[in-house]
DNA sequence: CATTAAGTTCATTTTTCCTTGAACCTTGGT
DNA sequence: ACCAAGGTTCAAGGAAAAATGAACTTAATG
C-alpha cells in the first residue's frame, strides 16, 4: 500500500521517492543474511534498491533511494564491487557509472569467499608457527598437552584448506 | 588497575594472572575467525584461554585470565555452549561447572550452521512469499522484470536449502 | 531452614563501528 | 586551460553493540 513512484523514471535526475515496500522487504531480507557475516545493513539497502530496479542506475539515483549520503553509498558500492555483488554498467554518452546486481548466485558467494575468508585463512601457518614456537619454548619441562592442541590447529587450517576446492565446488551448482 | 579479590586458591593454578604470549596468539587467531562470523572479540578471548588450558575451567578462573566481567563471560560461555563450542565437564564433589573446548571442528562447524545460519534460511519462504504479493499487486500493469528478479529468489532458496545436507556431508569430514 | 557460593540478568557505561558532510581528486567537454 | 559533473576520501559525530557491576536467583551444605 501507498507506494510511491512504480519503478523509475529513467532519463531524469532527482530521485528523493520514498522507499517502496518492496524495497523495505528485500532490505529485510538481505540485512538478515549480511548480518551473519558481518556486513553493514547500508549494503543491503544498496544492494536491495538495486535488486528492485530492472534499471541499472547510477550512484545519484541510489543515494536519493536509499537516504545514505553519498559517502556512504560511494563506499557501500565499492565493496559490493569488490564481493562480485554488482557490476558496474558503462553507458555510453554517460560519464555516470551505473550499476546492475550480480544474480549468480555463485559468483556472489565465491566473491565472498575469495575476498573475505581465505586471506584469513592464508595467515594461519605464520599464527600457528609462531604459536607453536612459544609453545615449545615454555614446554620444555614437558607440557604435551599444549602441543597436542597446537597440531589440532594445524589440522584444522590442513582440513579447511583442502575442503575448498570441494566447497567451491558445490557452490558451483548454485547459478 | 585493581584487580578481583584473591578468592579461594583451591587445588592449583591459573588465577588472575596476566594472560601469557600464547593465550594473546590465541585470541587474534579465533577473534579473526570469529569477526567473518560477527562474534564479538571476548568469545575469542574465552575459546582460546580454555583452548590454552589443558584442564577444564571454571569461570572463576576464567575471568580472572580474560580480564573479563562476570557478566560477560557467563554470557560468553552460554553461547559458545549453544553453539557446541565448548562443554560443560561436571566435576563430582564440586558446586562449580568446568568447561572445556570442543576441539572437533565438524561439531563447531554444524553448530554454527545450526544455530546461526539454518534459522535464518527457514524465514526465507514466508518472506519471498510476501514479496510475491507486494509484488503481484503493482505488477498488474506488466513489469514482469521485477517478477523475474523475486522468482530469483524462490531459486536461490531453493538451491542452497538443496546443498545443506552437502555441505554438512562435507564438514562432516573433518574432526 | 539459614547460609553462602555459584551463576544469571539487566540497567548503565564504555567501546566499537557506521554514517555524515565537506574537501578533495578525476575526467569529459568547451 | 578551465570548468563542472561524477566520484572518492576521511575526520568528526552519532548510533549500535558489548562490557561492566551490582542486584538477583538458584541450589548445595551444615
Amino acid at each position: 500500500m501507498l507506494r510511491s513512484s512504480p519503478a523509475l523514471a529513467p532519463t531524469d535526475s532527482h530521485e528523493s521517492a520514498r522507499r517502496s515496500d518492496l524495497e523495505e522487504e528485500l532490505i529485510n531480507l538481505f540485512a538478515r543474511m549480511g548480518r551473519i557475516v558481518g556486513f553493514p545493513r547500508s549494503f543491503a539497502e544498496i544492494y536491495a534498491i538495486l535488486f528492485a530496479s530492472p534499471e541499472p542506475m547510477a550512484m545519484e539515483q541510489i543515494i536519493g533511494r536509499a537516504g545514505l549520503s553519498q559517502g556512504a553509498v560511494s563506499q557501500g558500492l565499492r565493496q559490493l564491487r569488490a564481493l562480485g555483488a554488482i557490476q558496474p554498467v558503462y553507458v555510453p554518452g554517460d560519464r555516470r557509472t551505473f550499476f546492475n546486481i550480480e544474480d549468480n548466485l555463485r559468483k556472489v558467494a565465491a566473491g565472498f569467499l575469495k575476498e573475505q575468508v581465505l586471506p584469513q585463512l592464508e595467515d594461519w601457518p605464520d599464527r600457528i608457527e609462531r604459536i607453536g614456537r612459544i609453545c615449545g619454548d615454555s614446554d620444555s619441562k614437558g607440557e604435551s598437552a599444549l602441543s597436542a592442541r597446537v597440531e589440532k590447529l594445524r589440522g584444522w587450517h590442513q582440513r579447511i584448506s583442502r575442503s575448498t576446492p570441494e566447497l567451491l565446488q558445490l557452490i558451483g551448482k548454485w547459478s
